[in-house]
DNA sequence: ACCAATGTTGACGTCAACGTCAAGAGCAAC
DNA sequence: GTTGCTCTTGACGTTGACGTCAACATTGGT
């Protein structure tokens, strides 16, 4: 079941700033194993220089993990379908590599229409959220209205958010 | 650890209509098991006529597990997050209810304060959800549109999301 | 009164997403 | 080169949110 788990040979592409899996832990707000399941799932894949090697991260591969968290508490996606989401997007920068490289075949377009079609059912999740959230928050100060002016009318000071 | 699972005795309150465990979890698009757990962590009630009898179902009921589903699914918190959630928002009809009993002047003031204070906490929260969101957002439209965009440029049309 | 459908309470199983522990290996500093 | 920390790979444990099964009870309809 464990994937081959992607050696790289450690060549720093282009920024040389590589981080241990601690720091990077600590960078994420979140723990070592967490980050070695991740690639046991293959979400990500690690530098080494041998098999048994410390693992190190760069920076993109630090944005990718940082990509997962939020996909993961913010639009509350699991990991399997983070899976997809990063599997899509990776064909795409594929595919976008593959074109600036020269002339691509025809079924670049498909593909390309098929990412665009998963990021946008990404954003349909994300505006759902979005709009239960405005309704519950309109309720909520709707709510916190009617209370400001029932202490108002008994000549209470009602305490104002200290949030502008 | 089970509470005492709140025997309601079954008096329909104003509608008539009770729904079977089965109907409901139809209803609601999960299962009789869910129901019967989310009763067991104290998040919801069913009316019963003895303590072995079958659960029936309120309206009332019923749009609490509503409520129950959406911040699950949507919003992505845990079930007792959900039962603190819940928790302030029953307080805050406990406390509106007392306010309409005609409390004396200086608990009535009281009862205002606590029920701002609860709304105000929860209005931050969801604050904060939505700065999250929004960005985040914003970010998956940055890159849709770089995808469209490149779509463009090889004369494909991008299909735009039909969601205005 | 009986029957089939649906419901009831335990109790154990499961799956994701990790936590934790053991036993050793890697690495920086002295 | 050895102390001390971090890291490595298993492997098993845990927690939340249910699924599933057994054995029995309730309910609606004829």
């Amino acid at each position: 079941m464990t994937p081959p788990a992607a050696i790289v040979t450690a060549s720093s592409p282009s920024d040389g700033a590589l981080f241990s899996i601690g720091e990077v832990a600590k960078l994420l707000g979140t723990t070592t194993r967490t980050l070695r399941y991740y690639e046991e799932l293959g979400l990500v894949s690690s530098s080494r220089h041998s098999l048994t090697a410390q693992r190190r991260y760069g920076a993109e591969e630090i944005e990718r993990l940082r990509r997962i968290r939020e996909l993961q508490t913010l639009v509350g996606l699991e990991l399997h379908e983070i899976g997809e989401q990063l599997q899509a997007s990776d064909r795409l920068d594929a595919l976008r590599a593959e074109y600036i490289a020269g002339p691509p075949p025809e079924r670049r377009d498909e593909i390309l229409l098929e990412g665009v079609a998963i990021l946008e059912q990404l954003r349909e999740r994300v505006r759902g959220q979005q709009d239960w959230l405005g309704t519950f928050a309109d309720d909520l100060d709707v709510r916190l209205a009617k209370y400001r002016a029932a202490l108002e009318t008994h000549g209470v000071v009602a305490p104002v958010s200290p949030v502008g």
